[in-house]
RNA sequence: GGCCCGUUCGUCUAUCGGUUAGGACGCAAGAUUUUCAUUCUUGAAAGAGGAGUUCGACUCUCCUACGGGCUGCCA
C-alpha cells in the first residue's frame, strides 16, 4: 500500500501526559518525518467522568518543549478539523447505528449496576462475566427484545448503549509491524460497548476507528496495551467496509518501572525520586508532580534518553539529534520486550548534552537561574561562568551551585578546608601571594598562572598548600574549577579584596 | 481464572545458524588532578529451564517456568 504516511498522537486529557506518552507520541513523530507524512494530535475526550481541566494545554505544552511538532490537530487545526472528540459527537451516532442498521452492532438497556452485579454473582460462582453471544440474548437487547419494545424504550428516554455483536467463533488474522502475525479467536472476545446514550459520546472503540477513517491514518502507532483490542478493531474495519484502506497497526513495548513489577506509573516518581512526566504538573485539586523540565533536563536529552527504551539503531551510537532520529528511525528495530525505566541513564544522557553547550547556550539557561539568586550579570559573564563549570554538571539545576561563587563574595567558610589551610605558615604566605598577585598587570589566566606557579617554585611552597589556601580565600569551599580560571574570572580588585576579607575576618586555627 | 504478548550482563541493548556473545548506564580498581568533578584505562557481569530440528543454536520449533498487558457504559 503506497500511500501518504499520516499518523496521529491520540491521547486522553484524563491527566498529565506521561513518559510513556511521550514516547508514543515520539516514535510516532520520527515515524512520521521519516517517510515524510504527517503527525495529527487528536484529543479522545469521550470520557466525560475523567476528564481532567488543563491536562489538553499541558500535553500540547509537553510535546512543544519536547520539540516534536503537529502537522494538524487540537491547537493547529487542519482539513479535518475538529480534532477533539468532544466537538465530533454527532459523526459518531450515524456510525453506531449504521452499524446496528447492518447487524453488525445492537442497541442494550443494561444498566451498570445491574452489569455490576452480574459481574458479582459470576465471581462468586468461580466464573468470570462475560457480555458475549452466550449472554447478549437473554439480556435486554434489541436482539431480544421486540422492533416495538426497543423504540418504546429509546423514546421513553431509557439509557441504552450499542454494543458491538463479536462473532461466535472466528479466527482473526492479523498483522502488526513490530510482532508480526497475531491470531485471535473470537470467541474469547466480549461485545465492547461502542456509544452510550447517557453522554451522547462513543467509547475509544468507535471513535478511534471512524476517525482514524476520517482522517486518512495510515499508521497507527501505540502502547501495547491495545494489542488485545486489535481484533475488535479489525473487525470493526470490516464491518465498515473499509479493510482496504484499514491502517496498519504497530504496538509499542511498555515503560516499565525501574525496579519491582508492572508499568511505570505516576506514583513510581516520587517514591524513587524521578519525574515521570515531561513537565511539572499542578492538577484542579492542587496536587502537584515533578516534570523533567523544572528538575533540570534539556528536552533535546529527555528525547534521546527515551528513544532508546524499546528502540535502538543496530549500532553503538547513543547520542542522537532530532534529525539524526529521524534519519535513524525504523519501527523494525522497535524490540518487543517491555523496557525498564532507568533513572541513572536518563541523568547520563543529560550530563553528555550539557557538556556540549557552548557558552552561548548555556547563557539563557543561566541566567534566569542566576536572576533567582539576585544576580544581575551580562549573558556573556553567565555563559562563561556556566562554561567553566559545565563539566562538572549533570542537571541545569546543579548551574547555582557550581557557580554562585563567581558571583558572591564568601562570607563564609567551609570548616573543613578551614581547619586543613588556614592555619601555620599559610596566612603569612597568602598574604605574600596577595602582594604577587598585586603586581600582575596581565590577568589572563595564563599569564597569572606562569608568574604565580615560578613564585611557588622560588619560595619552595607545595602547589597543593598554595592553591587551596587561595581556594579557601576566593571560593570558600573545597570545590570550583583550577584557581586560575577564578583569577580571571573575578579579575584582580575582586581577588585581592577576597584575599583581605580572609585574613581580615577569620583568624587562623590554632 | 481466561486470552494475548514477551524472555541475552543488575538495567537499556547488539547478534538476523558458525563471534573470545559486542556496546552503554550503574558498580569496582587504577591513572590524571589544585578542591570537587570531568576524562582515560582496566575489571566483574548475560543467552530462564527442558526437549527437539541441524554438522552446528542465543538465534528455528515445542513444552515448562517467569514477566507483562487485557479481561469497564476508561483510554
Amino acid at each position: 500500500m503506497n500511500r501518504e504516511v499520516r499518523v496521529r498522537f491520540a491521547p486522553s486529557p484524563t491527566g498529565p501526559l506521561h513518559i510513556g506518552g511521550v514516547r508514543t507520541a515520539l516514535y510516532n513523530y520520527l515515524f512520521a518525518r521519516r517517510h515524510g507524512g504527517k503527525m495529527i494530535l487528536r484529543i479522545e475526550d469521550t470520557d466525560s467522568q475523567r476528564f481532567v481541566p488543563g491536562a489538553e494545554e499541558y500535553i500540547i505544552e509537553s510535546l512543544k518543549w519536547c520539540g516534536i511538532e503537529i502537522d494538524e490537530g487540537v491547537g493547529y487545526g487542519g482539513p479535518h478539523a475538529p480534532y477533539r472528540q468532544s466537538e465530533r459527537r454527532d459523526i459518531y451516532l450515524k456510525y453506531a447505528k449504521q452499524l446496528v442498521d447492518a447487524g453488525w452492532a445492537y442497541y442494550a438497556f443494561d444498566t451498570p449496576e445491574e452489569l455490576d452485579a452480574l459481574r458479582k454473582e459470576a465471581e462468586e460462582a468461580g466464573k468470570t462475566f462475560a457480555y458475549n453471544y452466550e449472554v447478549r440474548e437473554k439480556l435486554p437487547t434489541s436482539l431480544s427484545l421486540t422492533a416495538e419494545e426497543v423504540e418504546a424504550r429509546i423514546a421513553r428516554g431509557d439509557q441504552w448503549v450499542v454494543r458491538f455483536k463479536m462473532p461466535e467463533n472466528e479466527v482473526v488474522k492479523m498483522d502488526d509491524l513490530i510482532r508480526g502475525h497475531v491470531e485471535m479467536n473470537t470467541s474469547t472476545l466480549d461485545d465492547k460497548v461502542l456509544y452510550k446514550s447517557a453522554d451522547a459520546l462513543p467509547t475509544y472503540h468507535l471513535a478511534n476507528i471512524v476517525d482514524d477513517h476520517l482522517m486518512e491514518v495510515s499508521h497507527v502507532i501505540r502502547g501495547e496495551e491495545w494489542l488485545p483490542s486489535l481484533p475488535l478493531h479489525y473487525l470493526l474495519y470490516r464491518a465498515f467496509g473499509w479493510s482496504d484502506t484499514q491502517p496498519e497497526f504497530a504496538h509499542l513495548p511498555l515503560l516499565l518501572k525501574p525496579t519491582g513489577s508492572g508499568k511505570l506509573s505516576k506514583r513510581d516518581g516520587d517514591k524513587m525520586g524521578f519525574p515521570v512526566f515531561p513537565l511539572f504538573w499542578t492538577s484542579p485539586t492542587g496536587e502537584t508532580a515533578r516534570g523533567y523540565r523544572e528538575d533540570g533536563y534539556l528536552p533535546e536529552a529527555f528525547i534521546n534518553m527515551l528513544s532508546l527504551l524499546g528502540w535502538n539503531p543496530g549500532n553503538d551510537k547513543e547520542i542522537f539529534s532530532m534529525q539524526e532520529l529521524i534519519e535513524a528511525f525504523s519501527l523494525d528495530r522497535v524490540s518487543k520486550a517491555g523496557a525498564r525505566f532507568q533513572p541513572d541513564k536518563a541523568k547520563w544522557f543529560n550530563a553528555q548534552y550539557m557538556h556540549n553547550l557552548s557558552d552561548a547556550e548555556l547563557a539563557p539557561i543561566a541566567q534566569p537561574i542566576l536572576k533567582a539568586h539576585g544576580i544581575e550579570t551580562t549573558d556573556e559573564l553567565a555563559g562563561r561562568a556556566a562554561g567553566i563549570m559545565k563539566e562538572r554538571m549533570t542537571l541545569t539545576t546543579d548551574i547555582w551551585d557550581l557557580t554562585s561563587f563567581f558571583f558572591v563574595v564568601p562570607t563564609e567558610y567551609e570548616e573543613k578546608l578551614t581547619k586543613k589551610q588556614w592555619k601555620g605558615d599559610n596566612p603569612a604566605m597568602l598574604a605574600k601571594l596577595r602582594g604577587v598577585l598585586e603586581g600582575i598587570d596581565d590577568f589572563s589566566k595564563e599569564n597569572t598562572e606562569a608568574v604565580v606557579r615560578a613564585w611557588i617554585e622560588a619560595e619552595g611552597y607545595a602547589l597543593g598548600q598554595v592553591m587551596n589556601t587561595l581556594r579557601l580565600a576566593l571560593v570558600g569551599a573545597g570545590k570550583g574549577p583550577g584557581m586560575f580560571d577564578v583569577t580571571e574570572f573575578i579579575g584582580k580588585a575582586e581577588c585581592l579584596k577576597r584575599i583581605d576579607n580572609l585574613i581580615a575576618n577569620v583568624t587562623p586555627v590554632e
